[in-house]
DNA sequence: GAGTGGTCTAGACCACTCA
DNA sequence: GAGTGGTCTAGACCACTCA
């Protein structure tokens, strides 16, 4: 999360130190000062202190101290944990906020977001039917495969080439009709004990059940779009003849400190379906 | 921009009137929130002084007060002018420039975005070349027609069908190969003088254009991606045999107000580009 | 009524730009 | 050195939730 920049050590800390005068420790904002330094190693660094409090809050949440879907201490709370003022903890949660890694709701708390409680089953997925309700989409298990990654899929993954992985596939269909066909790969390392009968118990939701079962919590994903003909066994498992255009994503899906964890491949029909966006 | 919701009205203005004893002119505040409550037609609203003091730059940002590339007031300048503290100007400012309307630069002011004054040449384009450099792409325009609007194309921009608009042709290409062949629609109401040559004068760069000639700014873009087989004319003028797969994207370009100003159907060969995107 | 997040203020000082 | 946006504080009160 924290950004190494070439930011510039100035005595902004020590005058900080003199704003209080009221006796209250200040030992706490001198500590972070000295981690965000030792985290940045080429070069000195400076960081506000609101980027300092969402990185030590971040920290928190990787280490599960706050687990997703629970609440994390109050505002209040979290200024006196941190020895700095209410409004410098609202603008570090703000900031987390919009990243959709913390989730507000007034009167009630602060509560780290959750892909199992979100009431949108699939919270990356931009395919849309072009009528009817806006989500009909269920997804269906093919099978689980245990491979050994070629080299491009291992790259992508930061592991070397044939390291153990998984091959889930799946389809996602809005009625009858197959929608998209997936094909995704996992590290074993980081999900050992995936099974089809771990993915059906969670309605083959994927990334609610990696957040559940494995601890493994994503982001944000990455995806390349492109026009390709349908072929053998992809055009047999959406019922098109070879020839056909699809709509190919190429998916890598990121957790904490941008680390890619999964790689998908949809192949979509997009007869009547479309991949929505909007662009500022 | 104002978003219209059910917000409860209270006697919150009245008391916030009592937080300055020190004789300040608070006429502001209180025209505000009249200007608020008949702009929002379906019973009382209550919206917190921010983002009335939002609306009111934005009001200034349509109605030219200040134009693109130019600077506005600064914050303090600001809050004088709309009686209200700086903090609570800095929280407009944050959301405009959030939604990229206007652009902060530290020790030099706040400007209205611009897309001449941008780096990028496609502000809201996502094709990418697989490998090689960033942007190498560049538009040459093909040819502008005057044409009656199809009804659904009418429908789109808020018009009757038969209502008079503007085809313009044209194809991005990376060297020699063209990657894209694109279709714009535009009404003839909003742009008058289009022209070959002032498109041309304006290097074939459409957003920009619409800024500088004719006043209209695009704040964002819808966008729906189908794959289809190349047919036609299209297959030609992309140099690709017909049933080719191509990537077919339908694009709404949006100005002040989420009006909707142009209409933009691309198809683009992906054999060597790509449509990125990310999504939190 | 107590506790949460949300808004707003006034005031201080920092980082950066430009003349 | 003057002016800009950026950070931080302390304190007040509002909107909302829940018991």
């Amino acid at each position: 999360m924290l950004k190494k920049g070439s930011f510039r050590v100035n005595n902004s800390y020590i005058r900080h130190k003199t704003y209080h005068t009221d006796g209250r420790c200040r030992f706490i904002s001198l500590r972070i000062v000295r981690v965000m330094k030792t985290q940045t190693e080429n070069g000195p660094a400076y960081q506000p202190l609101y980027r300092q409090i969402k990185y030590l809050i971040t920290e928190s949440l990787v280490s599960g101290e706050w687990r997703p879907g629970e609440s994390i201490p109050s505002e209040v709370e979290l200024a006196n944990r941190y020895s700095v003022s209410q409004g410098t903890v609202r603008k570090a949660v703000t900031e987390l906020a919009d990243q959709k890694l913390l989730v507000r709701h007034q009167g009630k708390g602060t509560f780290v977001a959750s892909h199992s409680e979100e009431r949108t089953k699939f919270p990356f997925l931009r395919i849309r039917p072009d009528r009817g309700d806006v989500e009909s989409l269920s997804a269906s298990l093919l099978d689980v495969w245990r491979i050994k990654l070629d080299k491009e899929s291992a790259a992508a993954l930061g592991l070397t080439e044939g390291a153990s992985g998984w091959l889930i596939r799946r389809l996602l269909s809005p009625a009858g009709e197959a929608a998209a066909y997936e094909e995704i790969r996992l590290p074993v390392s980081q999900f050992e004990a995936i099974s089809e009968s771990i993915i059906e118990k969670h309605d083959c939701m994927l990334y609610s059940m990696y957040e559940a079962a494995f601890g493994v919590r994503i982001l944000f994903v990455e995806e390349r779009l492109k026009a390709q003909q349908a072929e053998g066994e992809v055009a047999s498992k959406l019922s098109v003849s070879a020839g056909f255009p699809l709509l190919v994503i190429d998916r890598v899906s990121y957790t904490y400190g941008e680390r890619p964890v999964e790689l998908r491949r949809s192949y979509c029909n997009t007869a009547e379906h479309h991949y929505r966006n909007r662009i500022l």
